[in-house]
DNA sequence: CCGCTTTTTTACCATTTGGTAAAGTCACGA
DNA sequence: TCGTGACTTTACCAAATGGTAAAAAAGCGG
């Protein structure tokens, strides 16, 4: 018996060219728009104007609008942890947790959009994302507390509470991306912006850091 | 000619107890609404459910959605620039820069819902808010930015980018409110978290400022 | 160039959304 | 207690929104 299979997704193996860009320019253009309404305020009919595809096309590529904020979501988690999964035991604790936090501030630099379609799901009570936090960036988030702690009671680092530093080094490196519109208005040379940003972060923590 | 005066405001002067209690049952449950999920994907009705009033009655108090979110920020900026503005000349350096710190990370525990609504705005772009953060906001900035600038070119605080220990306080202290969702995944247990806050905020800020 | 699959368009649809008109109902001072 | 203005409800509406069905058009291997 023939069954004319309605796809979940379009074909399911090896994705055609265009299945791949078409993919690609949906999920650029939702990024736009997901990361500037949010979830709710974000329409398929923007999200399709922006894409420059129909909007009955888009959801011949995506199964709903879900489907494509979770797409991003999901890729968003793996580019997002990296940065603090090279923070490693093997270096020296001081340059290993700068060089987290130059990573971290050029993340805000080069992926605006990531940083605020995720500091737009938190907002909102994180409700798309609760697993991804619990078993993702938990785990991840006690390894490296514990990894400070061992730096902080072998006297590596001056004595800081672990979960607090990291908390602060996503506040800080975050709200260059997150609050972009206010920082626009109050310190308007956008290269300055950057490269104090960098120096005045890494004269912060260096001096906290430092017993 | 008897013309029968749609009111912008229900009556202009003496606004009635009636109009007083149902104005701020609106603003509040717009609080939350908007809060939660920014301008464009909070809804009339589920504002006018949470404030227990039928959609027209809320049309009777504002003219319409944007009013009520306007009627919010034009509050907010009030005491949201307070405690900055509070942080004056003629004291203890140290200590006027810790009470700040202190004061701001106390809204963030007392106005979580204040500190998402701006945060929500800022991230869209701050449409609606252009003209408090260049009016507002921005005077404020580089008056105290000015003030920051003497104390350390006075000798009384170590050498900082002023603008960039601001945006840290601010980075720091509202994270704990905009992104309460996320830290309740990670540091769950709630009583501690606040206190932890204060504590590393304090001893981050002393150690930045003192030579 | 044919036939089959993949992709795109056209035409819809039900629900939601911001908002209005107008008919009530209530409160309170004379 | 009665009239008048303040407040509330009911009944709508046009546009927007997420989504579907099915026909039409491209691609593409043979």
């Amino acid at each position: 018996m023939k069954v004319t299979a309605r796809m979940d997704q379009p074909s399911r193996k090896s994705p055609s060219r265009i299945q791949r860009q078409n993919r690609k320019r949906i999920l650029d253009a939702a990024l736009d728009t997901f990361s500037q309404h949010g979830y709710r305020g974000a329409t398929l009919d923007q999200i399709a104007e922006a894409a420059g595809l129909s909007k009955p096309n888009i959801l011949y590529y995506f199964t709903g609008k879900e489907d494509i904020h979770l797409t991003l979501l999901n890729r968003l988690m793996l580019t997002w942890l990296e940065p603090l999964e090279r923070m490693e035991a093997d270096g020296e604790p001081l340059e290993e947790l700068l060089g987290y936090i130059r990573r971290k501030l050029q993340m805000s630099r080069d992926f605006p959009r990531e940083s605020r379609l995720f500091a737009n799901e938190i907002l909102q009570g994180a409700p798309r994302m609760a697993p991804h936090l619990e078993t993702g960036l938990k785990p991840l988030f006690d390894r490296k507390c514990r990894l400070i702690a061992d730096w902080v009671s072998a006297g590596r680092i001056a004595p800081v509470d672990p979960g607090h530093l990291i908390v602060s080094i996503w506040a800080t490196t975050q709200h260059y991306a997150d609050f972009e519109a206010q920082l626009a208005v109050l310190m308007p040379e956008r290269a300055a912006l950057w490269q104090g940003a960098e120096a005045h972060l890494e004269a912060m923590f260096r001096k906290l850091l430092t017993r």
